[in-house]
DNA sequence: CTGTTAGCGCATTCAG
DNA sequence: CTGAATGCGCTAACAG
């Protein structure tokens, strides 16, 4: 067992000085290494199964290989979907991802950008709907400023933090237009599925929603609005509770489609068929809608690419090898200009909303 | 902008010596420090807002608070579960989870893991299938030992690796419990849609299914097993080419349900009715299996358990914070003694495989 | 109980 | 182009 193995051990079995051994593995810029001495070197490193301490360079360097990227639920397929953007773009910039769970608090998140403080990671994602709450996003604002102060860099996705890059989601845009879609579709009677009135993501949703109805006339009765837990099983809670309350309902948003997905569960289960007795419709359009019975009618968003497109805003474009293209230095994720960009969904009818027969239908 | 403020801030600022600080921030095990000196320190370091560089730390500790997961893909719902129970169980213990994804690739596998070891991460799980490739796996064992030298604990899942801790699936014996139990149902011709045959897993699990159906006095035919990726999109391509052969087939079992997923999504296309026409059944039962329709007949593992006991198994128990039970140290996961734990699954039939009546059903 | 002093492993000035 | 020396920020012996 050699132990560990350091940069002075192969420096000394190259018969160079640590210096040398440093650059000729790292190519310091500028100063290339000779040959000889070159290969001498890399053949020790080789030999001694040298791996050089992240840590250490992470400190020598000031600044680190790691980003950080925080999520409610890695095992919701939203997170999981941009987690799976984010870690592949990482990977092409040789960065490893920290991926943390928030399990939905607040609190719990603000500790984690905390801990990827510490880490000094050169980026933190912070990715999913955020809460109405100033104190704590006051709070959470300072852990960020604290990343940012030792050279991270940091981006929202998902919703707009103002004082942070972001890459939102035109949530209104897309539930306007969603609504406008349904009613063209024939339907007229219509129910939500939301989440807490103080996040973010489910307010805009519900608020786009109604203006698209408002659009064509119609009013959205308070009372067709359910709300709780933006998740699969709230969606089925929510559900459950709408058909308690015999609405006349034709046609249901649930402001995601995790939600959608437990709401499908609640419908089949009290016996009910989509979209005969009941259309549905969510929002995200995550993989797993396709293999629905029947597919989910959604706005769709590219989700890996939103977490691409996340990890390329705090960090610049990415570095291809080419030389950069002369602009801007690559430091997209500073402190002074946030940039705020908003990714569009586009509204994907599926069977699960077909077009409504004027006599309305089999129910 | 105070930049960077460190330890040595918060000290002169307390105005006590390093040491001081650090043990009053870190509550040095044996020596605490006194009521007043302490609570000036904790005072320094919240107006300065300082935060303790991790790096650094980890370095001087010799041992970081980050624990690696290697996996397929992340958004593969299998994975995805296994992630969430090893960020959970990881977040108790204020570790942090560095997730990478290898896309089913054993040289990024490998690089992965040194990746890892250069972070000096205190255990690396890798999860998912592995393949039957000597020289490969002799490299990331290779690597793992690296690991392990530089004080890294190690442990895989969902397959065993020999020199190395290990949560196995029992997949044989899961696989043949299902054979079994479908031969119960009434069902006599099998197809099977199967990984690679370099895959451990996929193969385990299709030898296990052979010899249940042998224990039934059945012989699967060599032309009913179909070989493709083991995903989605897989799964969908190898049923589509069953039914191009024309086999005369009443039950599928596809070697793990995101495959089960994508032949069902390519039966349906074809017209074909699960289960009336095919029945069908999976192995995982990942928790997307129940919103389908119909249900999917499974093998049950626990998938956030696992997760949850590889890093246990990897760091051994994780301490309550109540004193450890007195018994071996809390060095599991050594170099010299793997553990190899199988975790078995449990049959669950659902409406993709419902009793077979005589006569040959509807088909 | 507290302060002093070494390193941890590496990148990087600065000389040569 | 190469080597010697410094310091990154922190913890852990050591002394006092």
């Amino acid at each position: 067992m050699p132990g560990p193995v350091t940069l002075a051990d192969v420096a000394r079995a190259a018969g160079v000085s640590l210096a040398t051994a440093s650059r000729a593995l790292n190519g310091a810029p500028g100063r290339r290494v000779g040959g000889e001495l070159r290969s001498r070197v890399l053949l020790a490193a080789a030999r001694l199964h040298y791996s050089p301490n992240a840590n250490a360079q992470a400190m020598a360097r000031g600044t680190s290989a790691t980003v950080g990227l925080v999520v409610h639920d890695i095992a919701d397929p939203f997170a999981a979907s941009v987690a799976s953007g984010v870690i592949e773009a990482a990977a092409e910039r040789d960065l490893l991802v920290s991926v943390s769970a928030t399990q939905w608090d607040p609190e719990t998140e603000i500790r984690h950008v905390e801990a990827l403080r510490r880490q000094r990671a050169r980026a933190v994602i912070l990715a999913g709907s955020r809460w109405a709450d100033d104190e704590v996003e006051e709070r959470l604002v300072a852990q960020l400023a604290g990343v940012v102060a030792a050279g991270g860099h940091v981006a929202v996705v998902g919703q707009r933090l103002a004082s942070v890059n972001s890459l939102a989601l035109g949530n209104a845009a897309g539930a306007r237009r969603l609504a406008r879609v349904l009613w063209t579709l024939g339907y007229r009677r219509f129910a939500v599925l939301s989440g807490s009135e103080r996040q973010v993501t489910s307010e805009e949703r519900l608020t786009g929603f109604r203006d698209g109805l408002a659009d064509c006339g119609h009013r959205l009765p308070d009372e067709n609005v359910i709300a709780t837990q933006p998740t699969r099983d709230g969606g089925y809670v929510a559900m459950t509770e709408l058909l308690d309350r015999e609405i006349d309902v034709e046609a249901v948003f649930a402001i995601s489609d995790v939600m959608a997905v437990g709401a499908m569960a609640a419908l089949r289960e009290q016996g009910y068929r989509v979209p005969q007795d009941m259309a549905l419709a969510g929002f995200e359009d995550i993989p797993a809608l396709r293999d629905l019975q029947p597919p989910l009618t959604s706005v769709r968003i590219r989700l890996d690419q939103l977490g691409r497109r996340a990890l390329d805003l705090a960090l610049g474009a990415p570095s291809t090898g080419a030389p950069a293209p002369t602009s801007s230095p690559p430091s997209a994720g500073s402190a002074a200009d946030p940039v705020h960009l908003v990714v569009q969904g586009e509204v994907v009818v599926r069977a699960s909303t077909p077009v409504r027969t004027v006599a309305g239908g089999a129910g």
